[in-house]
DNA sequence: GACAAATGGTCAAACGTTTGACTAATATAA
DNA sequence: TTATATTAGTCAAACGTTTGACCATTTGTC
């Protein structure tokens, strides 16, 4: 049915190895039968196969990715810049969708595998897991992405969470703030309490003293934060300010202060971490700290395909991991 | 250095056709034989090859997705159903995003053809171009989704952007207004078109007059809604009630009226389409047309998974193309 | 006890390329 | 003119599987 190379070789009346080196820009052609050859190509509506062409050459042009939420506005950013910077590089990307589900992960990071990819970023649900670590030997270049676990031999691109959440407090507390609230995830991946560490550190240099009553740290939902928020006032004592642990968190937290009628930041300041897209939006309008999402993409990419040019070179003595760590960027909009 | 089948053959002393049946479960080796071998296959890391297999099996257990733009909310949605849906099934999803570049659009279809993807379910940056139809005989089946040109060969499932158009007039209609504008794309996809063809049918019915100054096709663009919103204030002459191509342009509408210092619905109502998770939020809640994303992206799925079945089993006779066209559902929020 | 059927294998072809080794003919240099 | 280099090819192995054809043994049936 599909055109195959011996068909065109048959049809030309050449050997097979001519037409793949024709095909290819391969010298040991003439430019006669070169043509030729492109031309009965076209004719049979040829198209070259990647699967065989990635047997024998043992690469595929291929990259994994692995996220946990592509609908979470954090992601699809990173994605496309990892997409683009891939595709430029001659790259295909795999785009896998974990549900934040630890098998999922799991599994297609097997199904990577299989597929031969050249190489795997992996943005992991929870640093607490070292899902890489856990297969003894992955045999193909892997980066962690955004979130890392402690100690891994493998290279990762992050963005420093401890600066992130020094900033958020270190704003507040510029802007005259004191009784400061911290509301944060806890699924036990670093960068949730790296953030907090930031806040706590930034609290102390300023002597400012950490009311725990103000400090909550369960997930990320948006509803959370509404939810805690609510508590917080119902109990008539509540903070001044509040550093969210990410945007969604911040933005139910603001939702819900607004619902109470007060307002944002006469009554409450509010400083999220993200800059997801929404966040500049003018219904929004979300001071916070940003993640520099492209810059972070791109860096993955970068690392990965170095790592991958240092397999193919046989450079077995791979230079140790590298690692990454990208500074945030202070984002002040209007609800501080 | 990869442990292959041969590898696990020498180690069980065995021959490989035979580890190969050992670990496919299928029927030709002793249970005995079948546990020490997967044994091995442990202790050595084996990792299928999936290209391998490919080559010889003549699929590749991939499907390829091409998209405009994973950064409009619109398509995350679409693409998580999508990925869900062909995983549960066994498919492995390529990703590819075009950025609303045609070039882009062809060239990931020829990769995603070269890769040996099972099948393509394209979202094409607009239905003028026949992207599909230009290669003669695409030797991979294939499905439009969203969007699709007049008159294709091809399957495809869209929603019914008539039907939408007509609820989202008749809505305003039925709330009384009857100055009523109409501000919508115009990148020549037929979607846009329906979408106002639904709009006029509406007005028609109701005997309402369209007055010209209030209708404008430009783009998709947010900005744009903003802008031309901004002339029809300046100009002193606007409508009571406006429907929006898409909810990016809505959004723009809704935040020049209220930054003149007008009032939305009270001043202005308005009505978007699509339903972008984010219309839903506290801070937008715009009341808008829904397309159904999730059951978009299964039934593409579907309608794929049954031509690649066809396919295989050589049920050439194939029923010719398959038309879905689902329902649009009016989302009442605060808007209009 | 003879024959059929099932079991547990082996062998080799096939999938569609790339690529190193080889060859014959032609062009170039001394 | 002879030796050498270049050009334009051919040949066959290799990549890692799956799978149909085959075979020897064991088990089951009457």
């Amino acid at each position: 049915m599909k055109a195959t190379i011996k068909d065109i070789a048959k049809e030309a009346g050449i050997s097979y190895s001519a037409v793949s080196r024709a095909l290819n820009g391969l010298k040991g052609v003439s430019d006669e039968t070169r043509d030729r050859v492109k031309k009965i190509a076209e004719e049979m509506e040829y198209f070259p196969n990647a699967v065989a062409r990635g047997l024998v050459q043992q690469e595929t042009g291929t990259l994994g990715l692995i996220i946990p939420d592509i609908t979470n506005p954090f992601y699809p950013e990173l994605a496309r810049s990892i997409e683009e910077k891939a595709s430029k590089a001659g790259y295909s990307t795999f785009l896998c969708n974990t549900n934040y589900d630890l098998e999922k992960e799991e599994s297609y990071l097997m199904k990577l595998i299989e597929k031969r990819v050249d190489g795997i970023i992996l943005a992991p649900v929870s640093s607490r897991t070292n899902m890489l670590e856990e297969k003894k030997k992955l045999p193909v270049p892997c980066v962690y992405l955004g979130n890392a676990p402690d100690n891994t031999k493998y290279s990762y691109v992050i963005t420093d969470n401890i600066r992130g959440g020094y900033l958020a407090a270190r704003t507040l507390i510029e802007k005259g703030y004191r009784n400061i609230g911290f509301i944060g995830g806890t699924d036990g991946g670093s960068s949730v309490d790296e953030r907090f560490m930031g806040f706590r550190d930034a609290m102390e240099r300023y002597n400012i003293p950490l009311n725990e009553k103000y400090i909550r740290l369960e997930n990320w939902r948006r509803k959370t934060g509404y939810e805690i928020m609510e508590q917080m006032i119902n109990s008539n004592d509540f903070p001044e300010a509040v550093a969210a642990g990410n945007d969604f968190l911040a933005l139910g937290i603001i939702q819900k202060i607004r619902e109470k009628g007060l307002r944002v930041p006469e009554d409450i300041a509010v400083i999220g971490f993200d800059d997801i897209p929404n966040a500049a939006w003018p219904e929004i309008e979300l001071s916070t700290i940003r993640q520099p999402k492209i810059q972070m993409g791109e860096s993955a990419v970068e690392l990965l395909l170095e790592q991958i040019k240092d397999k193919k070179d046989k450079n077995h003595e791979s230079a140790g991991p590298v690692r990454i760590i990208l500074d945030p960027e202070l984002i002040l909009r209007k609800t501080c």
